[in-house]
RNA sequence: GGCCCGUUCGUCUAGGGGUUAGGACGUUAGAUUUUCAUUCUAGAAACAGGGGUUCGAUUCCCCUACGGGCUACCA
């Protein structure tokens, strides 16, 4: 057992855009895996053929690779244990489900969904299980003969587990330590459905044998079935190989209760999805992380913190350093609910933490996107260096950065024009003297002083020159310091936004 | 309703029988930057309640309350 490989899975149904806390599940099987040496296997858990939506496989696979977590196997890359989508290995679970029906630990059930909707209905807490499955339709309350009867006309049935009486069943969540369940409380899950698919329960306890998974960790809301995965690693016969559990606090929507949901993106302005996500059928985008303009670093960075820590105040961690540092014991029980804020804080500390040279080709993208192409990349270096610590998201690049490509096409007048007058207007054209005698480049520092003193020389203060000089090189109050600009802008850039800038403040 | 899991500032969390209960986001006030952002300093802000156990509980146990999850031929 304990010289067993590390293998992780992440098996996400392929039935639309992927969930943050999803995210955070495959990340968080990612870290434990890399952490021990170990395999991230992908699994596309698609055995409900209605919920099946095309492209959502892709999709996720992009995910993974955007968050730099590329699974080991998946059934892109392939693997030992192939095929990865369990809609391929349909045909191999029908004969373990079997198995359990001839051992006397699952039967087979002839109830339409109609008749158990009735039931439910009409009794209240009604379960299939002990205390009703003698009354309904299966292979324990039939005799052999009329369910022989039945399975060879053809009758439609699923195969249930059958959930021992009064037995307490227990296992230890990395997690939460020891976690037990009464089996009367326990319902005669489906194993096999009508159509020949397995449910969930069965396809992850095969998969996951089969697979030699050794570790096994979801969301919380799967703790409530965990009795039925037990019982059956037990009747299966491979016990000694179930791999250990942790069950990970879900994360909850900001406001309100209940778990976070694409809806509330949609209501509060933020995103819950990874990626865009584009549904064909209703036509619907679901907005996504990396459109908005999240680093990945940042992402996977704050989706580590949401419910891990590492004993220490930082807060910032690489996925390298993630893979070095995660540890299961130190991931919390208690739910999280998710705060945007906090998610635009540590993009922003990402942006400020990377270099120019990494951010180059998305600011590259933010540009084009608006009309900007690059010319010169080393220049581009520069203006990111210069910008990179006042944006929060990537899209912030355009704004902060234009009017380094491009002369403003508008100012923002009312900072300038109500006090205009033609004192200022003497400065700038002796300013524009002094520039055209520089030499080619413009040092920032040796042009500051230049332009302080001709400040005093003029007896003026520097709230009269500095804040219009800014709204002539930028055309709003904002950016870098304004020598820093100027000097990157150029001489002759500089000169001509001047006197640009002139035309328009004295006209 | 039943079952399961949980509960430290508004939020994410550290801590753990004796602490001024620490950090971060956000927030407030200052400083710096005569732009905006950054940065810096300071402030407000929490152990759900009740019983135990104990010399001493926020920490351990029980109950209650509250929150969440599950309760499908969905995962």
């Amino acid at each position: 057992m304990s010289d067993k490989k590390v293998r992780l899975r992440f098996a996400p149904s392929p039935t639309g855009g992927l969930h943050l806390g999803g995210v955070r599940t495959a990340l968080f099987n990612y870290l434990f895996a890399k952490n021990h040496g170990g395999d991230f296997i992908l699994r596309i858990e698609d055995t409900d053929q209605t919920r099946y939506v095309d492209g959502a496989e892709k999709y996720i696979m992009e995910c993974l690779d955007w968050c730099g977590i590329t699974p080991d196997e998946s059934p892109a890359v392939c693997g030992p244990f192939a095929p990865y989508r369990q809609s391929e290995r349909k045909s191999l679970y029908r004969e373990y489900a079997e198995k359990l029906v001839r051992e006397g630990h699952a039967y087979y059930a002839f109830d339409t969904p109609e008749e158990l909707d009735r039931n439910r209905k009409e009794i209240p807490n009604f379960q299939y299980g002990h205390a009703y499955r003698d009354t309904l339709r299966n292979s324990l309350s039939l005799s052999q003969h009329d369910t022989d009867k039945l399975l060879d006309a053809g009758e439609p049935h699923v195969i249930r587990i059958k959930v021992p009486v009064g037995e307490t069943v227990s296992f230890n969540d990395m997690i939460r330590g020891h976690v037990s369940f009464d089996t009367n409380q326990v319902d005669d899950k489906v194993l096999l459905k009508a159509d020949g698919m397995p449910t969930y329960h069965l396809a992850v306890v095969v998969d996951d044998y089969l697979m030699k998974i050794s570790h096994a960790f979801r969301g919380e809301e799967w703790l409530p079935s965990a009795p039925v995965h037990l019982l059956l690693w037990d009747y299966l016969g491979w016990k000694a190989d179930m791999p250990q559990w942790a069950h990970l606090p879900l994360i909850l929507k900001p406001d309100g209760h209940g778990k976070l949901s694409k809806r509330d993106g949609a209501r509060l302005g933020f995103p819950v999805y990874a990626m865009n996500w584009f549904d064909a059928k209703t036509g619907e985008l679901t907005p996504g992380f990396r459109e908005l303009g999240f680093l990945p670093e940042a992402f996977d960075n704050l989706l580590a913190m949401l419910g891990w820590n590492d004993g220490t105040d930082n807060e910032i961690f690489s996925l390298d350093e993630l893979k070095e540092k995660f540890s299961i014991d130190r991931v919390s029980k208690a739910v999280a609910k998710f705060d945007f804020e906090k998610a635009k804080w540590y993009n922003a500390e990402w942006i400020k933490k990377l270099k120019a040279e990494s951010l180059k080709p998305k600011v590259v993208e933010v540009l084009a996107q608006n009309g900007i192409t690059i010319t010169d990349e080393s220049y581009l270096l520069k203006v990111i260096d210069a910008v990179k610590e006042r944006c929060v998201l990537l899209g912030d690049f355009y704004q902060q950065s234009a009017y380094f490509f491009e002369a403003p096409k508008a100012y923002d007048e009312n900072a300038v024009k109500l006090k205009w007058n033609e004192a200022k207007n003497e400065f700038f054209k002796t300013l524009l003297v002094i520039l055209n005698k520089v030499d080619e480049t413009i040092d920032a520092h040796i042009f500051e002083e230049q332009f302080k003193a001709l400040m005093e020389e003029k007896s003026l203060k520097a709230g009269d020159v500095m804040l219009p000089f800014r709204i002539m090189l930028v055309g709003g109050k904002f950016g870098p310091h304004v020598f820093d600009i100027a000097a990157l802008l150029g001489k002759d850039e500089t000169i001509c936004r001047v006197e640009k800038a002139l035309m328009v403040f004295n006209g």
